[in-house]
DNA sequence: TCGAAAAGATGACAATTATCATGAATTATT
DNA sequence: AATAATTCATGATAATTGTCATCTTTTCGA
């Protein structure tokens, strides 16, 4: 029964993909990623005025969404890619607070609040993003309870999620953070097939992750790989010993 | 004419007092905290029947109001004094996440996303709340989408906070981190008439707002004292000198 | 494909912070 | 008011983390 239901839902992606022209493709009505996301709380007649405001882009990794300060005329949700988004800290270090990738969208806190955004979102690796502009946002969240309550449970979670990291930050060593990035890394973007972690950072955007120095971050990067935690090819890092790691991360 | 405005909302606060018995005073149309949170944006029906299923309670100095896990079935409005929000890591310290004072909503978060709360909630001074249960706050919630996106701001501000406080936690030191503590109580707690910080926390819960050993806490307190900073009495603080401390915050 | 620029790696050292121990001061309890 | 229990304070020391310098490797653009 439940091979049935796998089966059944790859054959309907399949259809969709088999059937529709690209343009009717890349309607956020037919937009497989929206099933992760808050926009699926949208009824149709709102889907297709989000879907025909909307913009599709490619950013290249390296390149810049938006930057901490930008007033933000809408949301971007992405298609494809991941982006780190970070704040400038006084001190001149970037803080890297969290990646959004598939199904993620970013700015709403921004749009929501109607602030200036507080932080800066650029690409780690290549993206396709929709930008979706403000109004068709706002309107619905006024119209339709069910989409703000769904961007609520939304914010909640984020909210959560924040807490989490501040505990982290300030309760944990170095060491314990960079292990649980790795654990992190490997179970939310996965391996690709020699064991190496999907999502590549370059040793500064680790750091900036845990919000270390560069040179600890890259210190501790050896000392796991001389105990066998992990492995490395240029700057790509596989998990090895996850146990390890996880022991390393629960204090023992 | 701003000594006049000045003068009318005491006049109208005192008229509210005098003309009210007990109970009607106590009613959420009538209760002036409402004016700091979300429940400003209720129509008089709705608050009405959240009056009518509110409880009020008095929590004494270091009492639990709920702790991390708990489910909760509702919410606390804060009429008077001041709860730590706080998290145990997993090295056994609590980190406080948060203080919540008078108007400010806890547990909502955890009733929206219908998840268990990830948070302790303790008084750190003599306190008065109501209990709203959730009944009331989610059925507005699907009703009225202005109060929905008032929450959503709420929490959207919150969220930039927890932002900063991220930055902060990883980014600068102990001592610019409790340097910023003594800035902030004093900002929004006030003074009494001796200069001394109106709320009072226990070095310990310094430390574990800042995230450190209460030893390193209650070494930099004394260093900034010998400096000239601030001044103690017992457990009470007073700021003395708030430029040094802001320029020592700005890493000077 | 060569060479410059960027990123990674490591040593030496300094600064920061935690931990353990111990004693003084304050607060609570009977 | 006396005593017990907390909380505050400080020294000694160790562990962690940051900074600066230098070298190697990788990456990227002309």
């Amino acid at each position: 029964m439940s091979s049935f239901r796998y089966f059944y839902t790859i054959f309907r992606v399949e259809q969709i993909d088999y059937f529709m022209d690209e343009a009717e493709q890349n309607r956020c009505e037919n937009c497989i990623v929206r099933q992760f996301n808050s926009l699926r709380a949208m009824s149709k007649a709102e889907l297709k005025k989000v879907s025909d405001s909307k913009v599709t882009k490619k950013i290249k990794k390296g390149e810049a969404l938006f930057e901490e300060g930008d007033k933000l005329d809408g949301v971007f949700c992405v298609r494809e890619g991941v982006s780190k988004l970070s704040k400038l800290s006084s001190n001149g270090k970037d803080q890297i607070i969290k990646l959004a990738s598939k199904g993620e969208v970013m700015g709403q806190r921004s749009v929501i609040a109607e602030e200036y955004t507080n932080l800066s979102a650029v690409a780690v690796s290549d993206m396709e993003v929709c930008f979706i502009p403000k109004d068709s946002i706002v309107h619905t969240l006024s119209k339709n309870p069910d989409f703000a309550i769904e961007v609520l449970r939304h914010m909640a979670h984020d909210l959560k999620e924040a807490d989490d990291v501040i505990v982290n930050m300030s309760q944990k060593t170095v060491k314990q953070r960079i292990a649980e990035a790795f654990v992190y890394l490997k179970n939310n973007y996965g391996e690709d097939d020699q064991g190496f972690l999907k999502l590549t950072l370059s040793r500064e955007d680790i750091a900036n992750v845990v919000g270390t120095a560069t040179e600890s971050a890259i210190r501790i990067i050896s000392e796991f790989k001389k105990k066998g935690m992990i492995k490395t090819s240029g700057k790509k890092i596989g998990v090895l010993n996850e146990k390890l790691l996880q022991d390393l991360i629960e204090g023992f």
